[in-house]
DNA sequence: ATGGCTTCATAGTGAAGA
């Protein structure tokens, strides 16, 4: 089983990449970040066509997140029940007995942002959540864009990062609370090229000179971690014409 | 260096992303 993660930065330009990317891969599931899109908009139809189902939250402009599956998908639950937010960006649901929540956590512009402030919140109250999920689940996986770069090793240049957003104490602190909670980053089960990242400014050539940072990820519980078999960042689709910024990341469980 | 790209909402530029 495939499950993958990919913040598309808007699903109305890159809906023929997301196409492209499934009939390549054939991955069971696909949690989209960034849709970008009112509900009325997303392209159902177009991914029925080449076997998927879809659970999907969006909202204009913004945020908005899906799940995607070859196979059916229940209980779906959008946001988090005790967080009450306008910004869509949490969905959950299960899958072949997987749990699966897809998550766009908050960007925080910079520290003295009140974004900055909206993202601790968040994250304190995702950490909640997860722990309600886990309480339910034994076969968790937390994926999405987290907005936190998690290790020095997970930035391209640790000294001009420290301290700025994505790269916080707060933040990093907050990583580790989800792990505590008895979760794994599947990246770092194995071994990995140095520099690997996940985003890349569109600004100042930042793919070309791998300036990019490592922020999405994907984390599992014990049951999956120890059914994982590899956990790969697909840099290709960054390598298109008109690419999102940020490329997806997949794992593959043993059944 | 506060820009640099890209997208969206808009019909000028401005906000937001990371």
């Amino acid at each position: 089983m495939k499950i993958a993660a990919w913040n598309v930065n808007s699903l109305n330009v890159r809906l023929p990449h997301v196409v492209d990317w499934l009939n390549e891969h054939q991955t069971d599931v696909l949690c989209l970040q960034e849709l970008k899109q009112e509900n009325t908009k997303f392209p159902i139809s177009a991914l029925e066509e080449i076997g998927y189902h879809a659970a999907f939250e969006g909202q204009k402009t913004y945020n908005g997140v899906a799940i995607l599956s070859r196979t059916p998908i229940t209980d779906v639950s959008k946001g988090m029940l005790d967080f009450p937010d306008e910004q869509k960006r949490v969905i959950a649901a299960t899958v072949d007995g997987v749990r699966v929540i897809c998550v766009y956590i908050p960007n925080g512009q910079n520290v003295d942002s009140d974004k900055y402030q909206y993202k601790l919140k968040w994250l304190d109250a995702l950490i909640a959540y997860v722990q309600k999920e886990m309480a339910q689940h034994s076969r968790v996986a937390l994926l999405g864009d987290y907005n936190i770069a998690p290790a020095d090793a997970d930035v391209h240049d640790p000294v001009l990062w420290a301290g700025q957003v994505l790269c916080t104490d707060a933040e990093r602190s907050a990583f580790r609370r989800l792990i505590g909670l008895g979760l794994h980053d599947a990246f770092r089960l194995f071994e990995q090229p140095e520099k690997s990242f996940t985003w890349w400014d569109y600004r100042m050539m930042g793919f070309r000179r791998n300036h990019g940072l490592r922020i999405d990820h994907i984390l599992l519980s014990d049951a999956l971690k120890s059914s994982c078999v590899e956990c790969v960042i697909d840099k290709l689709p960054r390598k298109r014409e008109q690419p999102s910024d940020h490329a997806p990341v997949f794992v593959t469980l043993k059944t």
